[in-house]
DNA sequence: GGTAGACCTGGACGC
DNA sequence: GCGTCCAGGTCTACC
């Protein structure tokens, strides 16, 4: 890959650009190689879901490819992920890998990439909604952990979208650790479990959420977060739906999201967006509970994928507004991301 | 079961 | 530059 030159200014300004410059200029680590699906597209299936914007994760447009750190017990290491021409995926380290490191780099990288979601998903999926057959969406970003969905997801509640941006920079920046170019992981749920309140709120600017975040982490800590039974096609939707909002800070909506991000397309996340969609794309009128028995009845013919259905309308108006969003540059889409700005 | 108000931040707006 | 208002989902108290 080419050495693209960029400023100094730019270096000072912006760390992620320092990231980008030096793993593009000397990838002095560990290389990994991984065969994703055949219907997997990187530009597509990374710039899917809303996620892929929030630090630590970087889509580098000119490039296309995804930066972020990846957190391992020892030491975090970033990784720069392309896509080469036969569809493989090539996976940069700024440092060695020891085997134990690469494991997990594969299990965090799958995750994140939803590359335990093959072509036989997909083609489920477009069974059943066929407007998305021809562009073969079907997966959603998500994280290389359920803690970090999880936490992203109570950043993203009852805030305008530059909001859950800045909440998200300001934990990489303040709990994350420093990987040897320079850019920060996500904090680990030890890491939060063991954070002052007044950090959080004070640095992390995270407001009510503080004694939430320090809470959910401790459970999962604890293990009480059991990530197997949640992922487990075992186990009922239901009975997910009714662990997650027990969680402190996790209400009807964000057990919807966090499902869909553990895989389960079979509920819808409502809030207001959803709302305005209803009113301005699908043109539904009357008081918001009115329109959202509408919504729900709307979506009720796409069974166990309704929520895929429902996210890849809001994501194809948002692309009308803004274009493709493989070309969305992140610091333009961390103030104009909600269809309220559009 | 339904509803009202508090929670907290940051942007928009008026002065 | 300052003060005020508002949006956003969850939680708690109350009816």
């Amino acid at each position: 890959m080419a050495v693209r030159p960029q400023g100094l200014g730019m270096l000072i300004m912006n760390p992620v650009a320092l990231f980008i410059l030096y793993t593009e200029s000397a990838m002095p680590g560990s290389v990994l190689k991984i065969v994703p699906p055949s219907d997997f597209d990187l530009a597509r299936d990374v710039c899917s879901y809303g996620y892929f914007v929030l630090l630590p994760n970087y889509w580098d447009v000119k490039n296309q490819t995804l930066s972020r750190v990846l957190e391992f017990d020892q030491a975090p290491s970033a990784c720069v992920i392309d896509q080469r021409d036969d569809g493989s995926l090539r996976v940069r380290f700024d440092r060695r890998l020891d085997r134990g490191e690469q494991a997990s780099a594969r299990v965090q990288i799958s995750r994140m990439l939803n590359l335990d979601h093959d072509a036989d998903d997909t083609r489920a999926f477009h069974r059943v909604d066929k407007r998305w057959k021809k562009s073969g969406r079907a997966r959603l970003f998500r994280s290389p952990t359920l803690f970090e969905d999880v936490i992203k997801t109570v950043t993203s509640c009852n805030v305008a979208w530059p909001n859950t941006v800045n909440m998200n920079r300001r934990l990489c920046e303040v709990c994350g650790r420093k990987s040897a170019s320079g850019a920060y992981s996500f904090p680990s749920a030890r890491k939060l479990s063991r954070t002052r309140v007044g950090t959080l709120r004070g640095r992390c600017r995270v407001g009510y959420r503080d004694q939430r975040i320090v809470d959910l982490a401790k459970l999962f800590v604890k293990g009480h977060v059991d990530e197997r039974w949640l992922a487990d096609e075992g186990t009922h939707d239901d009975e997910v739906f009714g662990f997650l909002v027990t969680l402190p800070g996790i209400g009807p909506y964000a057990a919807g999201n966090i499902m869909q991000l553990l895989g389960r397309y079979s509920r819808l996340a409502i809030d207001t967006e959803t709302i305005r969609h209803a009113k301005t794309v699908l043109g539904y009128s009357g008081s918001d509970a009115q329109i959202t028995k509408k919504i729900r009845a709307h979506y009720e013919p796409f069974g166990e994928h309704k929520f895929r259905s429902y996210w890849f309308e809001i994501w194809r108006f948002y692309e009308g507004k803004a274009g493709p969003s493989h070309t969305w540059e992140r610091d333009q889409v961390s103030t104009t991301f909600t269809a309220a700005n559009l």
